[in-house]
DNA sequence: AAGTCGTTTGACAACGTTGTCAATATTCGT
DNA sequence: ACGAATATTGACAACGTTGTCAAACGACTT
């Protein structure tokens, strides 16, 4: 139905006088090509405007091109936040980035994921929390021998790419940052325990709290779930205890949101009465009024490493080095100014 | 790098005792194949755990087997909606959905676009608000001649497939549903004015307003632009104004929410001193507290018929029908009992 | 000037499917 | 029961790339 007539390598190699072989070398960046030619065969080409077509080269290299992200985290912003970092660096190598969910809940996620890898196989893959604490999923890649990078991991594995920040020192930063303020009694909202960033989240917290020898028993340890539902059950329970706290460090930007609102509707004022900061910097942190404190993971970039430091592994078939670790920064606003 | 080895056609025909042609015609529906040898092929098929190779099939029969949806909407609870029920149909049939991102604002959208469309050329494209009322990329894949879908468009075309609700008619619905609580006193917060479809709700808002005989100087009409900030300024402005609502339709869910929080930091009860109706039924409607009264419209099985009439339309080079009115439904919640 | 060795180039066969078209079964009409 | 018409099958050539391997070229050595 596409009537548009797609160019070949062979009309390429016939306007610059060269073969299909050197011209298919050209566009792979394959060594053993003089300049002179090189230069030739991208200037024919960029004159005719010619793309390979990339089922040919699927089909005759066996490689797909493709990196896909396995996610199982319904955090729409940060999902797109990897998306655009991963097309970002594959568009540049000329790869492709495809996201696919695989729900560890179903019981047949494995078949899926099995399906997924058959019918059209990849040639790396990007898992993000909380797959990337996966052994039944990394398992199954590795047996394939194929190329993988985890963000945020909670245990660093030796054969992959390891992509994180350090949660332990966000947390203690995120607190400290409360502290400072002139908060001494403090909230902390869990996130799921099966998520280990959010444990360590919570132990930064802890140490910042024993650091600056305060007491233990005027913080409130409230278990949430990542929701912006649990923020309001969350608020609900902070208001029934007896210590009453000044400042709140939500173990995500939705549980910040959903405790504020139940803070407002309890006609107590933010941050007046009461400060809030969250995690992740999600566009609705910043959307909130009053916008939310939160703590932000340059997550586009830590994807666009993972899929750079792929490639490269895919086509060098090695891999230099295995861990890289990323910088956080508290994006300060008016939640807890 | 993927070492699992690869089942072919020729595999398939050599176990059934046919020839490649006979299997490749089971796997294509294709007619003219005996029922008795279509099982055959596909009890071997499954027993032996054949899939066929996409990249061979792609460059044989010229076909991507790919849908597109080209969107530039920012609300993720939409999108997800449309990939979901893309990705059901799609599946169901052995084709791909794919999503990309076509940002109107950007300068170069247009050179990503034919990008796109050379590079891995599509069988179908869905264009969703507000691309589906662009005229220039509409006219791009008109051109190559590529099916296209149309969701909820401000001016159904004649050579696309339209798939749509009555915005109209639901923005009416809602505004009666306000009325029928008991508001005589209303505010519409509009969306983008170059999103048709917020027009047409407004439209539905004032022809209810007329309808019964209510006062157009008892109304309150802000402009917004969408955002969870609009929402926010929309009701400073409604504290403002000299009329005292006591209902309030936002054009979409996301300006509701931060009306709701603007109300609520005021110390209003919602709903007791001021109800509020949202549109689009996301999680977000869902999940505030209190939740969000919102008109759902059926998102995913939009995109669904839209992917299955692509499809139909791709397979057999023609379509019966242009467009397809989807019905709405009020989501009854707490913000307006 | 010939020999050696690495570098650059190209001819040709894959890759796993579908399209074309001719060959072979089957069914139907009389 | 016999052509004629139709339904089913298969052989073989695409599709547009990359892999392999041998040939041609160059720069050095001697």
């Amino acid at each position: 139905m596409n009537d548009m007539k797609n160019l070949t390598i062979q009309d390429i190699a016939e306007k610059a006088g060269v073969s299909i072989k050197t011209v298919s070398r050209v566009f792979n960046n394959a060594p053993n090509v003089r300049q002179q030619k090189r230069d030739l065969v991208l200037g024919v080409a960029r004159e005719l405007g010619y793309r390979p077509n990339i089922s040919a080269r699927q089909l005759a290299s066996k490689r797909s091109f493709v990196l896909i992200h396995f996610y199982d985290n319904p955090n729409m912003d940060y999902l797109s936040g990897i998306y655009d970092g991963m097309r970002a660096a594959c568009s540049e190598k000329g790869y492709y980035a495809v996201a696919e969910r695989l729900s560890l809940h179903n019981r047949s996620y494995k078949d899926s994921l099995l399906d997924y890898l058959t019918r059209s196989p990849v040639d790396g893959v990007i898992l993000s929390p909380p797959i990337s604490d996966d052994k039944a999923v990394i398992r199954e890649i590795e047996k394939r021998n194929i190329p993988c990078s985890l963000i945020s991991p909670g245990i660093k594995k030796r054969h992959c790419i390891n992509v994180f920040i350090d949660e332990k020192t966000a947390g203690r930063k995120m607190t400290e940052f409360l502290i400072a303020r002139g908060h001494t009694k403090l909230a902390f909202i869990s996130g799921l325990d099966t998520h280990t960033a959010s444990s360590q989240r919570e132990a930064g917290f802890w140490s910042a709290i024993e650091a600056h020898g305060l007491k233990r028993k005027d913080m409130v340890r409230i278990g949430g779930d990542f929701s912006m539902q649990s923020g309001f059950t969350a608020f609900e329970k902070l208001a029934k205890s007896k210590t009453r706290v000044t400042g709140v460090f939500a173990g995500n930007d939705e549980m910040a949101i959903g405790t504020i609102i139940a803070a407002l509707r309890a006609g107590m004022k933010v941050p007046e009465d009461i400060s809030f900061v969250g995690f992740d910097d999600s566009a609705f942190a910043r959307s909130m009024w009053p916008p939310i404190t939160s703590l932000a993971q340059p997550i586009g970039e830590m994807a666009g490493l993972s899929a750079k430091k792929l490639i490269d592994w895919i086509d060098t078939k090695e891999r230099a080095e295995n861990d890289f670790e990323f910088p956080t920064e508290i994006m300060v606003r008016d939640s807890c100014p």
